[in-house]
DNA sequence: GATGAATGAGGCTTCATTCAT
DNA sequence: GATGAATGAAGCCTCATTCAT
């Protein structure tokens, strides 16, 4: 084996991605990208074909890393809306220790860059709190409505959640809680 | 007087830079746009100054022209339920006659180059709206939550019921009153 | 006759011509110029056919009234000194009073747009104070060297002349009397 | 080491903008001066940032070679008239050996990109040659006036012999001298 | 003649990607 | 592998000039 490609320039690349995104949008140039890794700029190229290849990377790896997130330390007992909650409060509490990496999903979320594949893994990643939901709204008003749309209001009202919950961060926890309370009443 | 700047002008633009967009994404050329127009070049540039003033128009236009829509024929009087009804199918049909303006304006939404000026007024077309949803929640169980988060919240209900009524436009007018239904809950 | 083109517009257009480039250089918009002559853009073109002949017309309009305002009131007789300095005297507060008719007129003497013909035509404009020149200078020093060295001797002392009068104004007269005696050492 | 930024490279990017702006003018496409260089159009912004950069750092190197090749081989000592007069001639034959070099000078000195400091640094290289003209004129009829004045007259003096020396070639060093000679009855 | 919208060629510059070192 | 110079396609916008009104 030769040398390798050093893992920690690859995750240089991708945290200096995400931070300019955030900064700069998803024109920002890969020369950008690359200096703010503290690579040349040609470098970035070992790790990441192309930067369409980057993105769809950058933006599974962020995905995947909040559902994990979300779903660490759920109790694989107790009643369900406990460990919604759970999974609930993991989430929106990482949205709000990592702004940058949810601005920079959503970005990313919305470019025509990020292929249906990446989209699919990227839900396949929710996998499990989808889950969850399923196994809830099963007895709940929203018994008979296809999953897929049930999956898309929960992440829409997440999203409205923690979109407010940066607005007024002071209040981050309150507001996390009467977004689940909506969530809640939307499929219980 | 010579020829007057062309009012059918400025809206072949606006169609062709709504249609551009949901094609070719905001990237898209500004020759694309003309072309597509059916003017010159540099014609574009006697309509909008820059690329960004277009875009700014345009998300305007399409925000402003939602909400007009949404808010068209509504009783002025008749039980609140009914008239938020009345609005949200306004709202979502409109969504699903003209999928490319609103495939456009999502686009716009989340893009840098519009200002806060036009978010504003955005939001500004949006208010006999969000009225209308501050009256219904007066009672209901979100009535302490602040007046942007429950307006946040309906949103993003509406935004994943629209996406999942264009997955499924068969059953569009059915999703459309599952959405209806899960906005109730929420705020009644 | 149709109706006339009017001399006021062109006069209008050559004066703002002169301003424009002063402030803004030969490669500023004729649409500029156009706007401060107060007239529409196009209508610049019915009084010069392109942008060119304009800066051509206007060189040698600035040319001539320079060289005639030179040799105004300049007495038929007396001696040359006398003659040469009046005429000094007129040219060199020519300059004082029309700074930016000067400015103008430097910035389009080195341009490639104006043609042989008019910088002929310039010349001409010119010949009587060359004419007074080489009469003065047929028993001095520079009896032997050609008229056109000496002419081009006597327009770049009087160009640097002016130019430190327009930078130090209060001394213009005195610096106007250096520059003259200069000369006159030169060509006497 | 990756190709280091070639030195040759940027004088071929240099030398070709002088004969480019020679023939076609300062206007001419930064395309076009990187054709006669030899290298692709993007490559010329490596080495100069902006158009305006280039046509800075190229004024100031015209400005500087010349003025060292005035003073080159300038004897230390002997009498202060031969020193002037072997920079007078160093000067001169510079001009006439490198028109080019001479005329895009010109036109670069006339025009607005050219900023107060590139101008004030050109002042800076000609330092040595205004020094012995100061020594210079200390004893003769300009002993009163401004310095920069009489720099201004000597520079003049030097421009018009020049532009002579370019249309008469053939007697070139003649003229030279008849300049020089005209010179000194100034400032002696 | 006057107006100013329409035209479209062209310029400067950016930037993803390649490649010599 | 790492570097950063080299490449050249492409984009936004300007502007002299034309032409419909």
């Amino acid at each position: 084996m030769p040398r390798p490609k050093s893992q920690d320039k690859r995750s240089a690349i991708i945290d200096a991605a995400t931070r300019v995104i955030v900064s700069q949008g998803l024109s920002a140039p890969t020369a950008l990208i690359a200096k703010e890794a503290g690579i040349a700029n040609g470098s970035l190229f070992t790790y990441f074909a192309t930067k369409t290849e980057l993105y769809n990377q950058l933006y599974l790896e962020l995905k995947t890393e909040m559902a994990r997130t979300a779903i660490k330390n759920m109790p694989a007992d107790g009643n369900p809306r406990d460990r919604l909650f759970t999974a609930w409060q993991n989430w929106t509490t990482w949205s709000t220790k990592y702004p940058d990496k949810r601005k920079a999903m959503g970005q990313l979320a919305v470019c025509d860059e990020i292929t249906a594949e990446t989209r699919a893994a990227g839900h396949r990643a929710m996998q499990p709190i989808v889950g969850l939901l399923e196994e809830i709204r099963a007895n709940g008003s929203m018994s008979k409505v296809p999953m897929p749309f049930v999956g898309g209001l929960m992440n829409s009202i997440a999203e409205a959640t923690m979109d407010y919950m940066a607005q007024d961060p002071k209040k981050a926890k309150e507001h996390a809680k009467v977004g689940f309370e909506a969530l809640w009443r939307l499929i219980s």
